[in-house]
DNA sequence: AGCACGCCGACT
DNA sequence: GTCGGCGTGCTC
């Protein structure tokens, strides 16, 4: 594009301008000038650093070239130029403005989620000491302190001195100095990508042919220990290797082995220039070593189903790959990936963060060893970057990530995997932009020309729906890997059970007679219950009080272990009432029952059995995940308690037994995804058990209800079924796959003005879009949250009929409207396009 | 998003 | 009278 330019020359006194992507929520691009040193160097994809606003400095993507200067204002100079290459492909352009247009956000808010934090440069203000200043008596004695502590520092951030001085109005204090000059204050920048250096050493240059080599020997005749060293190396380094180009060098250590003179013998080398040391760039990702081509056998089962998936890639461009837990999938990818890298295409393997930190990553890495990357929110940012600079260098053709993964710089992909089709995490819900990894990946494959294989015990109604449709390709396994057969489902009738008194607390007869059984038998037993902490809430006995949230409108969960009671939404503490805070009573009681208090009561139970809990609380840290899975793996656990955490992925030989509590509450959630939710859940937990071929597993589920119907649908194990009821209530109710919902969630401190906002809002929206297609405004589940007052209006709008992208901008200024009222200051108005 | 500018309450 | 609270508006 910019090529097209060059017939203006320098010379021609033509000044170039750049329209760039700023990280801020702002939906415009902004224009910049192009020093003329740096015109021609510029590239479309390049970042480049400018400032922005008074003081600030920012990283920028560089998306448009022109020499158009702007009629409105004079554009600032561009500052400098980052990347000498693209760093951000056309691919990935063209990708942030679909997101910014399909997920109504901005596009700068894409960049913001899409780079690594590495690749954005900060800039933070410093300040120093002023080397001129000379009135020292116009300073009062806090600022003496404070110029003293900047004395001692060559520059200090506001917060560094904020510390060191225990100040609280620092940035006061230095506007002051500043006043009296007797401060600096800067910008400083830098980039936070920091390369791992390491030294190596190689041959001096000196010895580039094998003569001087043979005359060198020669001359260490009489200094073995010296001439020792040198055979060492040689040992490593083939003579044929010249000394002048060596990029690879050798480590240290290796000459150094375990005796201590060959190090002095070294130096003294060094200093002779027969070695010289010289630093290169490690990867984080050290090589592992590992030789790819692992041997996997495939059944025949897997190889039709592979056959099935190529033969539909042919017309199709995405196929659902709908295989029960344990019908072994990952040696289906594993050669589907073989395939498309054998092409020489690029590969995408996305899962959800939980299921990607497990056997999965070693299993996938045994056989691809260091051509795959693994791009994962528990690396740290420079493992991010490394991965991302890996798949522009081209050293990476395949990565496994998770979610973000999509937004990585690929432009030669053939095959996205997108595992765990199903799972609600590949959402993102906080910051925008809102996207569904899974539905970018397909938009992405489409430009890229690649396939998509969307993987998963329990398909999405709509992924479902879509192959139904026959606009995606359908591939089925009902069979289990090997000789395992599905696990066999009992329902227990807890309503009953507590009529008969055979309950203990929350255990029923039946699956507390499994549980000692599977410890007499030394199996493993898994119990599943979706709510951490020791109970949802308390309660008063004699006035009725109940724990809530000062901030949110939900009640304060009890946790035992920490002592406090917690809320889930805005993480507000609190110490736990010996007394009824209102009556003063001391019967307070707990309500309802989580993780916490189903390990209590097993151990109890069970003193002899060791238990583990895992949930968020017991997964807080980088590795207790990964150390529990361990520690489970090796049978130093017996049962393990959890929340939709252990629904993922786990793949355990010896767990024979999986117990289910509260299922009801799964099932009867107010939203309109509840059963296929719960169904998914149940099935997936499930899955976990008698992953061996000379056992069956069992599975327990607790219900106060065994008769409804999804519940019998769990226990056909029949998906087809579920699906096709789901798919009806989905028609007759007009929710999606047959319609697009637009969600419109409204913020404000007050409860009035937020709610006029959200009626306004939507007899705005009404009076064009029709009635029927505004839903609202209503209180969501949780009205209130961080002393917010909230309320959802819902747009369903008609997949075909309907022109959306006009639809969106009639939305955007009808939000406009209601953000520039100055009735109703302050309001904030979130948007959702495809919500969960 | 940050950050500066600007207009009203509790303090030397 | 000032300091400083945060509401409002702008950033090429």
């Amino acid at each position: 594009m910019f090529d097209s330019l060059f017939p203006y020359t320098a010379a021609e006194e033509v000044t170039f301008f750049v329209d760039l992507i700023l990280p801020i929520p702002v939906p415009k691009l902004f224009t910049y000038r192009v020093p003329r040193d740096m015109a021609g160097l510029l590239k479309i994809g390049a970042r480049v650093i400018v400032p922005f606003g008074k003081s600030r400095v920012m990283t920028a993507i560089v998306a448009r070239m022109h020499n158009h200067p702007p009629a409105k204002y004079q554009a600032r100079y561009v500052l400098e130029l980052l990347d000498e290459y693209p760093l951000v492909t056309s691919y990935q352009l063209e990708l942030f403005n679909w997101m910014a247009e399909y997920y109504m956000c901005c596009v700068g808010e894409v960049m913001n989620v899409a780079l690594p934090s590495g690749l954005k440069i900060t800039s933070q203000s410093k300040v120093q000491y002023n080397p001129d200043f000379d009135y020292p008596e116009l300073l009062t004695k806090e600022e003496w302190d404070l110029l003293k502590e900047l004395q001692k520092h060559p520059a200090l951030s506001y917060e560094e001195l904020g510390r060191l001085v225990g100040e609280v109005h620092v940035p006061a204090m230095i506007k002051s100095l500043v006043g009296k000059r007797a401060v600096i204050v800067f910008e400083e920048v830098r980039e936070k990508y920091v390369p791992k250096m390491v030294r190596k050493i190689r041959l001096h240059a000196n010895y580039e042919n094998r003569e001087q080599l043979l005359m060198l020997i020669n001359r260490l005749e009489k200094l073995p220990k010296q001439q020792e060293v040198v055979m060492r190396y040689l040992r490593y380094v083939p003579v044929q290797i010249n000394p002048a180009t060596n990029q690879k060098g050798l480590d240290k250590t290796v000459l150094n082995q375990d005796d201590e003179l060959s190090q002095s013998s070294l130096q003294t080398l060094i200093k002779n220039e027969v070695f010289e040391t010289f630093e290169v760039i490690q990867p984080r990702f050290s090589d592992t070593g590992i030789t790819p081509q692992v041997e996997i056998r495939l059944t025949d089962a897997q190889q039709g189903a592979i056959n099935k998936v190529t033969t539909l890639f042919q017309e199709r461009d995405v196929v659902l790959f709908h295989g029960i837990t344990g019908s072994g999938k990952t040696e289906i990818y594993i050669r589907l990936i073989q395939q498309a890298l054998e092409g020489g295409s690029q590969v995408l393997y996305l899962l959800p963060e939980i299921a990607l930190t497990t056997q999965i990553v070693v299993r996938l890495q045994k056989v691809f060893g260091d051509k795959m990357g693994i791009y994962h929110s528990k690396f740290s940012d420079n493992e991010r970057v490394e991965v991302w600079k890996g798949i522009i260098s081209g050293q990476y053709q395949f990565v496994i990530g998770v979610r973000s993964a999509v937004f990585l710089p690929f432009d030669n992909l053939g095959l996205i995997i997108v595992d765990e089709e199903h799972e609600t995490s590949y959402k993102q819900h906080d910051p925008a932009p809102r996207y569904h990894a899974r539905d970018v990946a397909i938009m992405l494959a489409h430009w890229q020309k690649a396939k998509v294989l969307l993987g998963s015990a329990t398909p999405s109604v709509e992924s479902y729906y879509h192959a139904q449709q026959k606009r995606y390709g359908l591939v089925e396994l009902f069979q289990r890997y090997g000789q395992a057969t599905l696990p066999n489902i009992r329902l227990v009738n807890v309503r009953q059970e507590r009529k008969q008194k055979t309950m203990k607390n929350e255990f029923s007869s039946a699956l507390l007679q499994e549980l000692e059984m599977n410890l007499d038998r030394k199996e493993q037993s898994i119990l599943f219950q979706n709510r951490r902490g020791y109970s949802p809430y308390l309660q008063c006995e004699d006035c009725d009080w109940t724990s809530e949230c000062p901030n949110c409108a939900v009640s304060l969960t009890y946790h035992m272990r920490a002592a406090e009671l917690r809320c889930h939404y805005c993480g507000h503490k609190e110490e736990v009432p010996r007394l009824c805070p209102v009556c003063g009573s001391t019967k307070v009681k707990t309500v309802g029952f989580g993780t916490e208090k189903i390990e209590d009561q097993l151990q109890i139970l069970f003193p002899q059995a060791r238990i583990q809990r895992m949930d968020l609380d017991t997964t807080r840290t980088k590795n207790a995940y990964q150390q529990i899975i361990k520690e489970f793996e090796e049978g130093q656990v017996d049962i393990l308690v959890g929340t939709q955490m252990i629904t993922k992925g786990l793949d355990f030989d010896n767990v024979s037994l999986v117990g289910i509590f509260d299922a009801d509450r799964l099932i009867h959630y107010p939203e309109f995804r509840a059963t296929e939710r719960a169904f998914q859940m149940i099935t997936q937990v499930s899955g976990r058990a008698g992953r061996r071929a000379d056992r069956q597993g069992k599975v327990l589920i607790q219900t106060s209800n065994p008769e409804q119907a999804i519940l019998q649908k769990v226990l056909e194990n029949d998906y087809f079924g579920l699906y096709q009821e789901e798919v009806t209530e989905r028609q007759n109710f007009n929710y999606p796959p047959f319609s697009r919902i637009i969600k419109l969630t409204i913020r404000h401190q007050e409860q009035v003005i937020s709610r006029q906002a959200a009626n306004k809002l939507a007899a705005d929206l009404a009076e064009k879009l029709g009635s029927n297609r505004v839903l609202g405004p209503e209180e969501p589940l949780v009205e209130r949250i961080r002393n917010q007052f909230l309320y959802d209006i819902l747009i369903k709008l008609e997949r075909d009929k309907i022109n959306i992208k006009a639809v969106k901008a009639f939305i955007q200024e009808c939000i406009t409207t209601i953000l520039t009222d100055k009735g109703l200051r302050a309001v904030s108005v979130v948007i959702d396009v495809d919500p969960l």
